[in-house]
DNA sequence: GAACGACGGTTATAGGAGAG
DNA sequence: CTCTCCTATAACCGTCGTTC
């Protein structure tokens, strides 16, 4: 199996994402001139929320899921899809599946070859410093003020509306596990989880 | 004082409507 | 047909008010 979500992929996603952004689309600047990946538990100056990295840390987190489920899937003769369409589902252009295992590998799907679906709520977890170009760890998720997707009622609500939104999309949907991908599952539960999966 | 629900904010992209 | 404008949706994070 890939190895599961470590600091050297949150430093991959940093010198990744600094080859097309700025520091200041990655990092918040404090009143401190320090660049921070979130705010430490003990930073007391003016904040502000930063958005320029959403799309970047979605995108990059969602290939990461494709590359972990993707040796599961080669075993079993599946692909793992990033973004999928099946309308007959209700996974539109507008709202695709982050990641589903299916039978075939394009991004149009129809629902007799998927799987199983994935919605991937990850982002980073631990806390970091940009000084003199190079990350300084700050400590993990416990050390600044960022609250983890899974533990987000918001977060997971949409996770969930978005599931009975595929349940209910027809007959062929009702069949179909959905499983919401945090940072936070562990290795165990992914691996039992799938096997499960796949018996069916 | 911790936990929880709710809200608001920035940015990117896709697709429809309407103008030319 | 193409361009612009508008709407809907998605991404993630910080704070505030309420409740226990």
């Amino acid at each position: 199996m890939t190895e599961l979500w470590t600091k050297q992929k949150e430093i991959e996603f940093f010198n990744e994402a600094r080859k097309f952004v700025t520091p200041e689309q990655l990092f918040y600047l404090g009143d401190d001139s320090h660049y921070y990946a979130y705010w430490p538990k003990s930073y007391m100056g003016k904040k502000s929320t930063l958005q320029s990295r959403n799309a970047l840390i979605g995108n990059f987190t969602e290939k990461y899921s494709v590359d972990l489920l993707q040796d599961f899937a080669r075993i079993r003769e599946l692909y793992a899809v990033q973004g999928a369409i099946c309308n007959e589902i209700g996974l539109t252009t507008q709202s695709p599946a982050d990641v589903v295992l299916s039978k075939k590998r394009q991004r149009e799907q129809s629902a007799k070859n998927i799987k199983a679906i994935f919605e991937v709520k990850m982002s980073i977890v631990w806390n970091w410093e940009l000084r003199d170009n190079k990350l300084i760890c700050l400590g993990d998720f416990k050390t600044h003020k960022g609250n983890p997707g899974l533990l987000r009622s918001d977060s997971m609500l949409k996770a969930i509306g978005k599931s009975i939104n595929i349940r209910v999309s027809g007959y062929c949907a009702s069949q179909i596990p959905i499983i919401i991908l945090a940072l936070q599952s562990p290795k165990i539960i992914l691996q039992k989880l799938i096997t499960f999966i796949m018996q069916e």
